[in-house]
DNA sequence: GACAATTGAGTTGCACACAACTAAAATGGG
DNA sequence: CCCATTTTAGTTGTGTGCAACTCAATTGTC
């Protein structure tokens, strides 16, 4: 036996499309919570980062997202042409660029602050239920990464 | 107490986050083991859909994998295109199209089998908690489209 | 100090997702 | 039978994700 069984086979690939699915419900969820503050769900994370910790470098950003300059830069050029947050290039180092809240940006929050009961109520789950699936998913997500990082390095 | 305490709302975002990540790090192990295959992982799923099922409706395999004509239509022009389905409207009723395998697209099969076991490994859960996780994220999918259909209907 | 290597941000190209729309074909109520 | 409605695919436009690339600024090394 050196490869798994049938069932759990299919198994993996319903939990892969279970994880798919999930997600895109989710985020399918947040487009209407959203909608109001005319955010989609990747520029709310970067607000929810900024609200956090404001000015911070897009590569700080990118770091607590997972997310490259290829997605990043023109999410906040929108962002920016929303007039929610400024970007000026560092005076120390030329290469980096500040991500500012502006005073519209840091406003929103207060429209942001009902979205997350609306999505505890949507999830459905106690409290301890959605810690465990919490800890599972981010388990996964290292896991993941880790073999894909294990296989791609030749 | 109508809303939640600030704790619950943040692990809220932190399970949303988590989902997130989760699924990207998964699309993007698949990325590295469908590269041989010449498929994403949507096209993956189209293709597991019809190795299950061959000669299937658009409409059909929309409602497997959640996906509507917007997202189907192009994505199987890519993979008639690269010679694994053909695209054949039907004589009964001309407004459908069946997508049917090619033998290259039949023949493709065996070598998405090894890919399974690979994802069984990248995973590290045993079957119990795979089990629970996809279980949980069955009941996350549906309760979360429930929720937004209920505030959506206005 | 010169210069190769690295870093940070941005650009380009491709493939989803999905809303909103179009168009053709089928259906159903009168 | 007629025509409004519905169904099925497809198209268009926008916004991610991400690989691969460019370019300028910085750093490390000699």
């Amino acid at each position: 036996m050196t490869s798994q069984a049938p069932g759990s086979l299919r198994l993996n690939d319903q939990l892969c499309f279970g994880l798919y699915s999930a997600s895109r419900a989710l985020t399918s969820l947040y487009r209407v919570l959203l909608e109001p503050l005319d955010l989609t769900y990747p520029q709310y994370l970067v607000m929810l980062a900024l609200w956090e910790h404001d000015a911070r470098q897009v590569k700080e950003l990118g770091a607590a997202l997972n997310l490259d300059s290829g997605t990043l830069s023109p999410l906040l050029k929108r962002l920016e042409k929303a007039g929610l947050v400024t970007r000026e290039r560092q005076a120390d180092d030329e290469r980096s660029v500040r991500i500012t809240l502006t005073e519209r940006g840091a406003a929103l929050r207060g429209q942001a602050e009902q979205i997350p009961s609306h999505i505890g109520r949507a999830l459905g789950f106690d409290a301890a239920t959605a810690t465990r699936l919490r800890e599972s998913l981010d388990r996964l997500a290292e896991s993941v990464n880790g073999y894909r990082d294990d296989i791609t390095e030749s």
